[in-house]
Order: C-alpha cells, then structure tokens, then sequence
DNA sequence: TTCGCCCGTCGAAGCGCTTCGACGGGCGCG
DNA sequence: CGCGCCCGTCGAAGCGCTTCGACGGGCGAA
C-alpha cells in the first residue's frame, strides 16, 4: 500500500503538504501542487478511507434507509436509492444502505459509530414516526424524503403531493367531469399513515369540495384482482363517475383493463389521471395523463440539502415542497355534455 | 464521544482488555467480562468505525454492485439487495451501495481506499465482463452473483439457470405438450449476453432437442404491447403450440391476456411456466407454475462465501449452483390428447 | 533600510482503536 | 517442594491521515 508519506519523499515535500495539495485547505503554490499531483498518479496513491475518517472525523459515507415495507412500489423506492447515489458520488460521497429491519437502532449505529456524516431516511409517517425523535436527538445532520406533520427542527424534501392531488382535480373539473375519484394506495399505507399518501388524500377532497365535485377516495391493494373490485364497486356507488385519480403505480394496467371489461373506455367514458413517475405512464396500454413523481430530483435534493447541513453554507429550510407538473397524455378528454 | 479508554479506566482495566473482551481475540476472565459489559452499557459506549478500520485494515463493510441497466427487473435486483443488506448484518457487516454507472472505477476506488473489505457484483456478463479482470487482479475478495462463461479463479452464485430451463421444459415434455417456445428477456439482456438469461435459453433448447421437442426462442422487451406481438407471432408460427416457458417478470400478466385475448386459454389451450420469483408467480391472476428465483438464498449465499473469504475459512467453491425447483400451479396442465 | 505581514511549507501531535510482546501468579507435574 | 507453563492482563507501539502552531523568506510600507 502506497501512502501519504511515500508521495511526500516522491515529490520531495512533507506529508502535510500533500495533504493541504489533495484537500486545498491551506494555499500551495501551483509548482508544488503539480508535483504532488504527479507523484501521486505515478505512484498511484489512494488515501485510506478509515485513516481519513479517523483524522477527520468525517467519512465522506451517507447512510440511506429505504423503506421495503408492504405498500411501497419497489420500482419507484429503487428510483430515489439511485438518484441518491449518484447525488452522493458528485459530492464524492458514498452510500450506505440501511434497511427497514434494523429500523431505529440501525441509524442509531451508523451514527454513533461514526460510520457515516449523515442520514437520509425515506417513507416517513405523518405522525407519530419512531424515527423523529432520535434523528431530532442525533448530532448528526439528516434529511427526510417526505413530510411528516411536524417537521419542526427537522429537513424534509418531497413532491408536493398534497398539490399534486389538487393538481388532477383541478384538471378534471377544468375538462368539465362532476363527479370523480380517487383510487390510492393499499389499505396498510393509510393505516401506517404514510405521509405522502394521506396528503394525496388531502388535496384531492380539497379540491374536490372547493369545486362542489361529488367525490370518493378508495384505498386499493397493489394486485389485479383489487383493482378490478374497486372498479367494479365504483360503477355500482357512481354510475355518473367521469373521472378518476389513481395513486398506486402497481394498479394502473389492471385497473384500466378492469374499467374496459365493464364497459367503460378510457379516455371516451372515463378520464383518468395518475400520480406516478413519467416512464410508467408513458408506457401504459394508454398513456396517462400524470403528475410525475421525480425521484431523481427529490433524491438530488436530499443530498444536496444534508451536504449543505455537512458543511454549514447557508441556512437549510423545514420543508423544501417541488412542485407538481402535469403532463397531458391520451387518457383525459373533456366530458361528453349529456 | 465515549472512547474505549473511558470504559477501561470505568471498569478498572486496561484499555487492550476492553478491545479483547469486545473482540474475543484473547481469553478474558468471565468476571472481567462482565465488568467490562456493565461499564459499555452504562457508558453507551460504540467504537470508532473509523479508528478500528485504521487499526485492524478491516471496515466491516461489503459494497454491493447492483445492475440498472435497461432490461433488468427491478423489483428482482431489489430483492437481491435486501437479502445481501440483512445477511450482511448477521455477520456485522454494512452495505454499500454501488451503481453501474460507476463501473469499474468505482469499485477500484472503494477497494484502493480500503473502504470496504469485500465485493459483491450482480448482473454478471456471460463473456468479456470488464470487471472480472479487475476482481481478479484486486486483493480484495469478492463474490459474483452471476456465473460468467470462465468463472477461473472467482467465486459465484446463483440459481442454476440452465437445470431451470431444462426443468420448466421437462414439466412441459412431461405433461404431454410438442410444441412449445420461450418466451425470454428483452433483447438488450441478450445482446449484452447476460449470463443467466442466456443459461436459460442454453437449458431449454438442450431439454427441448433430448426429448425431440418443436421448439423456439423469443426475446421479448418488457412492454405489453411487446407481448402481444409476441403472442401473436407465435400463434402464426407455431400453430400447434400448446406449451410456453416465460422467462421475464415484466410481461406476464400481459402475456397471459395477450393469449387470452386471441382464444388460447392458460390452462386450457396453452401451458405456461415462467422463471420468476414466487411470489409474483402466486399472484398473477392465473397463478403460474414456475421455477423461483431465490432471491434470498443467492443473496445469502454470496455474503455467506464472501464471509468465507474474509475470515479464510475452509474453501471456496468457484461456482455455486443453486438447484431449480418448481412449482406447480394453476398454468399447466396435460395436453389434451388430440 | 528596516519592520511587519503574509504566503507557503514543515514537524509533531494526535484521532481511537488493535495487537504484539511481556509479565505475574496459579496450578500441575515430576 | 520446586520448576515450568499457561491463563489473564497490561503497556506501548503503531495504523495513515489531518491539523495546528511555527517558521522562513519575500515583499510592501514607512
């Protein structure tokens, strides 16, 4: 193993000068900085991640907890992982994957060990998260992807679903439907209360009542069979029904082909309109018009916001809210006047 | 921050006796134990992770590289993760997550760095995987989940995929079924010669010309609009096709409405078996005879012969082949006997 | 011309842990 | 009864890096 003194000899300086060159931290003049970077090529060298760590007292390692509970869309949760990777790694950090399984005591460990500078925790509660408090405790800084109620003294960054719920109610009323739905998540989402669900909920009753839309919400499991019998009940409850959100990513095909089985075509009979990332609603039988969940950016964003809690710049905000963006695809059109 | 020099000096020892009776490396008088314990817990003392690596060049991390390229199924590579994350814990170790687009840098660099003690490597090439040579010429041990066409002096595991392909056509020949096809990944898995999908596809032609079976073999990309022209192919081509082997999670259930749609019935018409994990098999809307993908064990299985490694216990097996096993389900039936 | 200052560099002191050699005391064996 | 051995413990020396204080030399200002 080459280390930090065999560079010095090499190019005929001090150990801490290469240290000041690599970590610009005191001035070098650029003759100097040059050999050093030479040597340091030439010999290859490559400082040691635990000696740094130790000196330091920084890892350069983001601990990440992803939630892998019943309800969560696997492909969407793989998004935010990668784009929190890939944040990571232009701040030249890396990750560390924490499960759900050790829940609390895993970010405790990562953090008390001084394994990592930082947590990023995903798939937070509304209310009453275990993990709050302690990450409220913890010295080290972290940041929630999803708002819970309170996020006093904490940094939370998430799609605005709360609007994005508003969003495709307001989109419905402007094409004129009068009656509407809303088909969520699975029951156990709700009953967990998922932050991001229950605002969905929120803003879509809101909007609905602001615009005198009669209107139901209707939690549904992730498989074919449940979206078939939601679809089935909603006829039975709402004959005039004429629109519907749909904030399950799971559900999406089957529902539709379950709305075209019993007569109802989307968009002619039914418009519909989705809460899910932009590549799964472009690729559906019918492309649905949605509001994008955008993983990349809100994983960029939690990595930039806890780097900018890393190193002290600036001031970091509770609740960073993006806000929602609909794309018009084929599945709305304007109600037919009966 | 409470150092081990506290709870030596808490529980009246040296601190080297706190480091052995935490590390088990020297005997420790079983009341010297207890001291020691007492003094951790009431302290809520945890070693520098940073400190110890530097100490004993061990981190007690694994970095995990996962596969995002176009074509994998993401919930698949997930359930991969999990397993390696959890099985990783019960030896102590943490997870760092590495992505592809990295590539073999980023696993030099956490190597060089000594960031980690071991590698893992999903989503293995069947010939002329750049990383291979580097794995081989790195000191660092590390285990694939994958087995390339050369796997010399490497250690892998994975789901014996060729005996599942040979497994699912037996079922077929078994079941009285002639003419058959494999319904397989989307082109690009192909192209890129991954090496389970193309064992599957080595598997099923060998079973296929042993028992003089009419066979075919169809890439399929993970679209439905994809399997339904696929069907319809197959229909056209093969007439008499009474049996089918899927090997790609993403296009099941549209494969089976695709048949459906065009009068071929799964049981009835048309036998079908996939390559999948179990519970995707249990919960399509026709429950399919598969063979698993067992995610688990595999992910297991890897951290168990890297541990293997590390610790330089006993041998290592360069491949390790998990046998298939199948399941039957509500897809298949005996052929009609015309 | 001289004083003071700053730029660029060096040396040394740790960071918190592991590990190696050493050592004292108890016990079994001759 | 005494020698040697082993068990249990200690002290000290690092692991490879960062960082702090110090210092020399050059330059601008007085």
């Amino acid at each position: 193993m080459v280390k930090i003194t065999d560079v010095a000899r090499h190019a005929g300086v001090s150990p801490s000068t290469v240290s000041y060159a690599l970590s610009g931290k005191r001035p070098i003049s650029e003759e100097t900085r040059r050999r050093v970077e030479r040597s340091i090529n030439e010999l290859g060298y490559r400082p040691h991640a635990g000696a740094r760590a130790l000196a330091s007292s920084r890892s350069a390692v983001l601990a990440l907890a992803i939630p892998l509970r019943a309800g969560v869309h696997i492909p969407v949760a793989m998004g935010f992982a990668v784009s929190v990777v890939t944040a990571a790694r232009r701040h030249d950090h890396d990750v560390l994957l924490l499960t759900q399984e050790e829940g609390e005591d895993g970010l405790r460990r990562v953090a008390d060990t001084a394994l990592v500078d930082g947590l990023i925790v995903m798939d937070v509660q509304l209310h009453d998260d275990p993990r709050l408090p302690l990450l409220r405790a913890l010295d080290l800084p972290s940041v929630l992807i999803g708002v819970p109620a309170d996020p006093t003294g904490l940094t939370c960054v998430d799609l605005d679903f709360r609007a994005a719920g508003e969003l495709c109610v307001e989109r419905l009323a402007a094409l004129g439907h009068r009656v509407i739905a809303l088909i969520g998540s699975p029951p156990e989402v709700y009953v967990r209360r998922t932050a991001f669900a229950q605002r969905v909920v929120q803003g879509f009753t809101a909007a609905a009542d602001r615009r005198g839309l009669s209107s139901s919400v209707h939690p549904c499991e992730a498989t074919p069979a449940a979206a078939r019998l939601v679809a089935e009940q909603l006829l039975r409850e709402q004959p005039a029904l004429t629109g519907v959100v749909v904030h399950n990513e799971a559900i999406l095909t089957p529902l539709i082909d379950a709305f075209e089985d019993l007569g109802l075509r989307v968009p002619a009979d039914l418009s519909l309109t989705a809460i899910c990332p932009d590549d799964l609603a472009e690729t559906l039988p019918v492309p649905v018009t949605s509001v994008a969940v955008p993983s990349t950016e809100v994983g960029a964003g939690a990595v930039d916001l806890l780097m900018r809690k890393l190193n002290g710049t600036g001031h970091t905000p509770e609740t960073t809210l993006l806000p929602p963006r609909l794309t018009e695809r084929a599945s709305t059109v304007a109600r037919a006047t009966r």
